[in-house]
DNA sequence: GTCTATATCAAGATAGAC
DNA sequence: GTCTATCTTGATATAGAC
């Protein structure tokens, strides 16, 4: 019965998260190293490890802290919205913009799904599920078409006088329910 | 007047670029060095440089190749389909699920527009534009969704009960002009 | 909880001989 | 066109003292 699941952070590595998503936010991914983290927190690098066994968990524990951070948005722009998709599209599209960053570290690689508090991804989801009338296939088809859109805008793949606002418009509408 | 592109590569780029293509395909993203490259070639790291002035150069030549690869296939795709959007689709998840890490390498980083070779980005996205009868809103519309089911599926990022072949479909019915 | 010192490894790239 | 030798940098992580 051993349930291996990420405990409750202290309050030291509330910290260190913190300090972490700044680092990230500002300086981007490739800059989060635990030297440079460390610097932050004015310590040295090994010192961090007597708080987080790895650097892969620290990623999964901001990771996690920013799923919880969606998941409230998300469930906010649903709330009492006219327009429950476009709400949600928008919340989705301006998070990413606003910490493109951390969107990336949030998509860009596989995750550990032990590492992650559970039920946080599921959280995260259900808004979009919600929006669509509890039709899962198609909560999947419009998170696709989402994501598309955002991380092709964030790498810059579009060409430089694409109209992504009527291009957002015309995804939304088609699959909109 | 200086119009930096690249060259027409010589027969040993063209034999270093393949032999990328091969670690990469087969070893992943991350196994692509130069030293490990130079392993596969039978010579030493430093010699590469003989013939490709960076790892960017290298990385945007084998781009490149794909590219070309990706606008045939789809060009093939398209021609005398009866059902355009659908053939173009399955060309392009196969071609993803075929070929996992060359599609990661073209899609998950930004690109040197200027290391590539003209036009060719254009070339590979001309038969999605063609498919929805010149609607280029459209078009990156589906190009997002497409991209979106593709690299969410290799990153395993649905959940593995999810029925991709029904979130595909449903996504291409709602999006066909 | 933090430190210093260190192990270990691997990366991109250059100089200069042959 | 390839080689050896080397520079430079920076990463994760551990041991053990304080």
């Amino acid at each position: 019965m051993t349930d291996e699941q990420p405990d409750v952070p202290s309050p030291r590595v509330r910290q260190i998260v913190a300090a972490a998503r700044e680092l990230v936010e500002e300086e981007g991914l490739d800059a989060l190293s635990m030297r440079h983290l460390a610097d932050r927190l004015g310590i040295r690098a090994p010192s961090i490890y007597k708080h987080l066994p790895d650097k892969r968990a620290l990623e999964h524990a901001l990771i996690s802290a920013t799923f919880e951070e969606q998941a409230a948005l998300f469930e906010a722009a649903l709330a009492g919205s006219a327009d429950p998709l476009g709400a949600l599209a928008t919340a989705y599209r301006d998070f990413a913009r606003r910490h493109p960053h951390l969107y990336r570290l949030m998509t860009q690689r596989s995750l550990d799904r032990d590492r992650l508090n559970p039920g946080i991804e599921e959280r995260a989801a259900q808004p979009m599920v919600q929006a669509l009338d509890g039709d899962r296939d198609l909560a999947r088809a419009v998170w696709a078409f989402a994501h598309g859109m955002t991380i092709l805008e964030l790498d810059n793949r579009f060409p430089a006088d694409a109209d992504l606002d009527a291009a957002w418009q015309r995804g939304l509408d088609a699959l909109r329910p």
